[in-house]
DNA sequence: TAGGCCATCTGGTCCT
DNA sequence: AGGACCAGATGGCCTA
């Protein structure tokens, strides 16, 4: 509908730019004509021309106008084509990054109420998602080194700061969360803000990582998990 | 009605 | 030279 009206716009707007006409500089014209016709030397015209000299001097005059408009024209008409298939190509460009968004919408989590992600919050989840997975990863590692009592030590716990891409984000994980047990916020603002944004969507934690099929200790051990920052 | 989001146009710059 | 990319401008739609 957005892009049908926009289309309408669009076409309208060619409307009228195809409605402009052309204006020729006549200034120029006169200055070209001065200066390159062998007769004319403005209207010092010689007292000796015949009538017949005169009025082949006006249709010369007239010829060289005509193809100096014509030519105005078509380059006008090329400028203009050149535009139309670069906001062509522009248009396709900007098609090819919201179906690129739309894939990644796609695989990160979903919303309970289908609230589609704008863009900046797209980017934004998929920058902490990411993160968030790839401290999933280090975990499971740790987990298969450190028993499980270990991670779980009020040393590791620190539910007042929120993780940073530099900072140890098991115990932000393993904190926790208001928002805690059955669900989970997303905060679709950078990891790298130390606080919460409050541009938050919440979701059930279950559903989420049954989606991506992350270890199930992980799952179990840290609820808040995808309160993104 | 203001503000956010979006699509599109446009001109400039960079790259091939 | 032509295409890709970018940022600014503009106007439409939607929502609080």
């Amino acid at each position: 509908m957005i892009m049908a009206s926009n289309m309408e716009r669009v076409s309208s707007d060619y409307d009228t730019c195809s409605q402009m006409s052309y204006s020729s500089s006549d200034d120029e014209d006169s200055f070209s004509m001065q200066s390159s016709s062998p007769f004319s030397s403005g209207h010092m015209t010689s007292p000796a021309q015949t009538p017949e000299k005169c009025q082949e001097e006006k249709d010369t005059r007239k010829k060289r106008v005509r193809s100096k408009v014509k030519n105005e024209a078509v380059l006008h008409t090329i400028k203009k084509t050149r535009r139309v298939k670069a906001n062509d190509r522009e248009r396709n460009r900007m098609h090819n990054l919201n179906s690129a968004l739309d894939e990644l919408r796609s695989i990160l989590p979903s919303f309970p109420d289908d609230t589609k992600l704008t863009k900046i919050e797209t980017l934004r989840l998929a920058h902490n998602y990411i993160w968030a997975l790839s401290e999933t990863l280090r975990l499971a590692d740790q987990c298969k080194e450190k028993p499980l009592k270990d991670l779980g030590h009020p040393a590791y716990l620190n539910p007042a700061t929120p993780p940073s891409p530099g900072s140890d984000a098991e115990s932000w994980m393993s904190s926790s969360s208001p928002s805690s047990s059955s669900s989970f916020s997303v905060c679709t603002s950078s990891p790298s803000s130390p606080a919460m944004s409050e541009d938050c969507y919440y979701g059930h934690t279950d559903s989420l990582f049954s989606l991506h099929t992350l270890p199930q200790n992980m799952i179990q051990r840290s609820h808040c998990f995808m309160q993104y920052h």
